[in-house]
DNA sequence: CGAAAATTTGACATGACTCAACTGGAGTGG
DNA sequence: CCACTCCAGTTGAGTCATGTCAAATTTTCG
């Protein structure tokens, strides 16, 4: 729990009673690897915070291609946002990768809890806008820079993480096939 | 004026009183098409609403290949996410396309109109909730779809503005080069 | 009108995909 | 503890989408 009062406090003050308020609108879970938190088409949206473990976040195409949105690790939030927001059926699918200790929150009880402790809206403003400017550099990523390039960014930018994903996986992140992210980094040793 | 203030009833509920305070925080500037209304490498930033006209946001990879964000018509909002939100220098383009009407507001301003009216920060929590949302989508978009497949979306998504663009500008968006873009657009001609 | 920019076109190159075959671990059940 | 299966990963051949470059053509606009 104190991760996630740690992480609001890097961008509002919170008194002890608001955080303990604040605390009594999630409820927590513990998931095992491989537990699916959410599939398409489902009706009501959760929006999880890792305290410990790994959960992906992927949609498919036409029921085959897998493309993973994100990955999140301790201290990042996860969630449908499209449903999560719009509260519309969900598109895409959350499975666990490493057993997961997680705060859930829906969007009704986020909303109460704006009312409760409006300081938290700032919070959660601050955190959707770095999402989008993370997820505006991805975009750009994708339109300017090759495979093996968007490989080495991934490298930096996820280097805790990397080790226990699988290729096919990190592939999907990076939107190329896995056979193709097989040859690329066979290519990418022989160089180095 | 207006335009921005039936923007905001739509998410959040404000006096006459708080509506006038809200626009004492914007300026209004016009500008004739072509402006640049900021360059890479800039430190102040500011955050665009337009009243009439198009504008347009895009980077440069290596000063030579455009790759367009995003284009406002009226009604929406525009920024250099990025800069406009962490301070720092921007790494972006905003060119005026069509001759513009806008509110302009600097994240200073913002920060204080916060404090002044808050519902306002709810406003702003919902419209990048949705940016997000819309930039994800292009994501999958890019990772899943062809180009022509992009390039029949973005019609139906920007049905009104796509007339006075150039189709530079468009293969900028779709992340295809403008000769490409060409041959794709005689290819579905003589495919319907 | 004339220059500059945008678009088109064609030949060729390449990054990335598809499909199919093969390899090698990681369970699983007997 | 072995045999078996089942994925993930590798590899290769062939293909496709898209890029590059250069030249020709059209459009824009001062």
């Amino acid at each position: 729990m104190d991760l996630l009062l740690k992480n609001i406090s890097l961008h509002v003050t919170l008194t002890p009673e608001e955080q303990e308020k604040v605390l009594s609108f999630f409820s927590r879970e513990q998931y095992p690897s491989k537990t699916r938190l959410l599939c398409a088409n489902q009706q009501i949206s959760k929006s999880y915070f890792v305290l410990s473990g790994i959960l992906r976040n992927y949609y498919l195409d036409d029921q085959i291609n897998e493309h993973t949105l994100s990955f999140s690790s301790p201290g990042w939030w996860m969630a449908d946002m499209y449903s999560f927001l719009t509260q519309k059926q969900s598109t895409s699918y959350i499975e666990v990768l490493e057993d997961a200790d997680v705060l859930i929150i829906t969007a009704e009880r986020r909303d109460a809890l704006f009312e409760e402790v409006p300081k938290i809206e700032r919070y959660f403003r601050i955190i959707i806008e770095r999402s989008l400017i993370a997820n505006q550099q991805r975009l750009l990523d994708n339109l300017s820079l090759t495979a093996q390039e968007r490989y080495e960014r991934f490298n930096k930018r996820y280097p805790t993480i990397k080790n226990c994903l699988a290729q096919k996986q990190i592939a999907s992140y990076l939107g190329i096939t896995p056979e193709f992210f097989s040859k690329m980094k066979k290519n990418l040793l022989k160089n180095k």
